[in-house]
DNA sequence: CGACTATTTGACGCCAGTCAACACCGGTGG
DNA sequence: CCACCGGTGTTGACTGGCGTCAAATAGTCG
């Protein structure tokens, strides 16, 4: 747990991250934002491969996440995993536990990260007071709905190649709308094995598929950096359309 | 369209599987009962393999299926196509719509349907005079939303057989709590093809793996019944475990 | 330097896709 | 009444993309 002292900026901090990722949808008031800084009652630092909220277990707080990048994530018996969807700063990791009061997935830290919690006293306050932050707040809880449909078309009918292609277009979008990527180049603080759990590929053929890309110029990644070098083609193999993202500004 | 006295006893038998389907999760109130079927404003039927709802166009109302299946989908330039999910009677294909203004998928038949409209102005009231309601469709979505990542998982990690066997499983529970499952028994009017869209497969290899399936005595799946002989071999081969549906019932 | 994790590459195998032929069924029209 | 037809289901032979296994290299932290 942070001390008083350095809580107060990441909080700052984290949720100016998610006003900024809500502000490209609808308006966010300075009140709003005001709202959600007091929303927030505890600040961690967490190291990767930490599992933050176990599935089926009673939830009474959400995570809003600061810095790094954390995860969704089921298994099989045989340990097989699959990661459902990869979180950025800016992003409730498990808003939608608080209607659903427990998960039915694990929450994991994938790089080190820096969370913020919620508790859902706090954000029941939200959705009685403030009736337009709430519905912004479900709207959070849509977008990962959406992002995680097209996941579902991405592992079920996309080509291995394909698949990392598109989740590195998606995710140079998502850390664009929080200034964590510029001219195609973002820090992506996670293994290669990780990308197979979240394509649904093994380690093995992810590290084939990302020489392919290297090959071909389109994108390297190395040493937790993706640097794209052609979006076009990039976005091509993908068959990208950000449609799903939901970018467009409107009264919600 | 059908007509005024055509519609109301399908509105009634809609929305009471709405309810029953919400019943099990929290309490719904007859006066909320009636909120909902006042809400519908149109009811009609449509033949198999019709899109209702074409991602992108502007969306100013939500369809409750009432009778048959539909489904959400999406589908690459070559034509092959996912599904993200399979809507039984009593769930909103496209309650998320309210919020996001716009799908990012189509919805379409799979069987002949009957279905019953919703105007998101009706939603946006009941949001502000009936929030126990609204935060019930809200858990709706959530519910949704959980099936879909148990998509992810299976069309990510599971075998054919697996995958298969989960969908069965799933809808089998998923009817029976709305009373059009019995004993292992239902009706589902889908072709092997629709079976191979929702669970990343072709459709040859469904019809290889509906065989083995019955081979092995777990169920059979002709003319649009299934028939599940052995619940618990066919869960275990599936890895099915019911969590992720959050039949539990408690306030919302 | 040593232990460990992550990345890279090659050889080989298998699960599911592809292609193709045929059976079946309900509907339609001559 | 039967020939025809398109959609669906079934099966076999073959192919190929991705998984598996294994070993070498590179990078990291104590």
């Amino acid at each position: 747990m942070a001390t008083e002292a350095q809580a107060a900026p990441l909080v700052r901090s984290g949720v100016a991250l998610l006003a900024r990722k809500l502000r490209v949808r609808d308006t966010i008031s300075a009140e709003e934002e005001q709202v959600l800084r007091d929303s927030v009652t505890d600040v961690r630092e967490v190291r990767a491969g930490k599992v933050l909220v176990r599935h089926g277990a009673p939830l009474h707080e959400s995570t809003l996440l600061i810095e790094g990048i954390i995860c969704r994530y089921k298994e099989l018996a045989s340990g097989e995993r699959q990661i459902q969807e990869l979180h950025v700063p800016g992003d409730f990791a498990d808003l939608h536990g608080f209607l659903l009061k427990r998960l039915d997935h694990n929450i994991a830290s994938v790089s080190r990260a820096v969370i913020a919690l919620v508790p859902h006293d706090n954000l029941k306050r939200i959705s009685e007071d403030h009736p337009h932050l709430a519905r912004m707040l479900w709207f959070s809880t849509m977008l990962d709905a959406s992002i995680q449909r097209e996941t579902i078309l991405s592992v079920g009918r996309r080509t291995a190649l394909a698949r990392i292609a598109h989740l590195i277009c998606e995710l140079c979008i998502r850390l664009q709308v929080i200034g964590l990527s510029e001219g195609g180049r973002f820090a992506l603080p996670i293994t290669q094995a990780d990308l197979a759990d979240a394509s649904g590929l093994t380690s093995v053929h992810v590290n084939r598929m990302l020489k392919q890309l290297r090959d071909q110029e389109m994108l390297t990644f190395r040493n937790g950096i993706v640097d794209i070098h052609d979006w076009e083609r990039l976005a091509s193999a993908a068959e990208f359309d950000e449609a799903y993202l939901h970018l467009d500004f409107q009264p919600r």
